[in-house]
DNA sequence: GACAGCATGTAATGAGTTACATGATTAA
DNA sequence: TTAATCATGTAACTCATTACATGCTGTC
């Protein structure tokens, strides 16, 4: 038997409680989704598999013509989930990022095509967004499902919350130096980019000097 | 002909100057590994079906017994990719990371699963600092062989390092709330994780009551 | 009577990964 | 002469995606 990452997230969100893969994919949607996004299929796929390997087991229910299979997890189920928990981390976070590598390759095009570029990554983290403010309501108000998670729960918000405001403040603050090109000297916007890697840096020593200016496209200016 | 976002990253790297794939391929490490990861395979896989297309032409030369066979962009790729780089994002910044499962199913597993995962991230994401600590210094000081695209390229390591810092940032204080743990009572406990959740919130409202608290397993506490 | 939501899939496809393989050149 | 780097791939696989398909149930 070979478990994926992807088992272990069905696992143990049936270590929470029984669900209908119908439920399972609701959950995963709302949980992980923005982490971990997995497709339906994939989601409907591996309780099947749990089942065979016996970390799960499967009830049929009717509602009146329909069925209804729950799968709950089985103490084989816990105890490999407490296995993989302990395992070490196989990836840090990856990151795919379109968006970025057309902010990257931006001096082959057109300036819009990047104000466009940076506009649309700000629509598109809005969804992560709005999602994180509802789950934290609902945690802050007491009405949240799983209320007893909270204090993990939280921790995975808060990382969360991070990252959306990250992309969201990131494309903004790009937009807003792009703005201010215009009115700048070429020298004066390749100070800014400097400051930028300065800034960002971890250990905020002195750098030195300023090396001659280009412009959106790369070409020399003055 | 159908392109993927891999062929235009590669294409896009043949729009600064022509490569090897070999050079193509230390190239994607350098600069967009982190945000844009492709196995090397795939890097040598796409400038053929570029040159297929009419995007790009190999010119091989001998160095020795030797071939080099280096790749450049045509007009047609440089047309190919204005296009793409006026169309729209295709989709926002997708993120995989299983360390944050991990955080999220903690409760199955032991507390000091959650400490060596948190720190194994914090392991993980140096990479990508240390990285970017050093093309920040090529740029500063003005040794980046690509330096008339810094304007473009500060932005690109202004996220980038943003990135890596919050992940780092967040394991870290992650593990301190969990170091506070053990002399909190519960009430303190959740009152912490409250907090979290209103702090990581766009609109600061005040929120209202505080729910019962639960232990890191997700039992009822007091 | 219609529509949103519940519930469960299959088939085809594909993009990308892992692992391996090979040999030349150059700097220490 | 040994190792690192240059240089270029192939074969097998696998995980996952897209797109489609079906039919029931409860509510407006």
């Amino acid at each position: 038997m070979h478990l994926t990452s992807t088992s272990y997230a069905i696992l143990g969100h049936l270590a929470m409680q029984p669900w209908t893969m119908y439920d399972l994919a609701t959950q995963m949607r709302r949980n992980v989704h923005f982490f971990f996004p997995r497709a339906e299929s994939q989601v409907y796929a591996e309780p099947k598999r749990l089942v065979e390997f016996g970390l799960a087991e499967a009830d049929t229910e009717m509602t009146g013509k329909r069925s209804r299979t729950v799968y709950r997890i089985t103490e084989a189920g816990r105890e490999e989930l407490r296995r993989w928990l302990a395992s070490p981390v196989s990836k840090g976070p990856q990151l795919e990022f379109e968006g970025l590598m057309r902010v990257f390759l931006s001096p082959f095009g057109e300036r819009a095509d990047l104000e466009n570029t940076l506009r649309q990554v700000r629509e598109e983290i809005d969804g992560l967004l709005v999602l994180a403010e509802r789950i934290s309501d609902e945690y802050t108000t007491g009405t949240a499902p799983f209320q007893r998670y909270m204090l993990i729960r939280s921790m995975v918000h808060d990382f969360l919350f991070s990252f959306g405001d990250l992309v969201d403040k990131w494309a903004e603050r790009s937009l807003a130096r792009m703005a201010k090109w215009d009115e700048q000297t070429p020298e004066e916007r390749t100070r800014a980019a400097v400051d930028m890697y300065i800034s960002g840096s971890r250990r905020k020593r002195p750098k030195l000097p300023t090396p001659p200016p280009h412009d959106f496209h790369g070409r020399p200016e003055e």
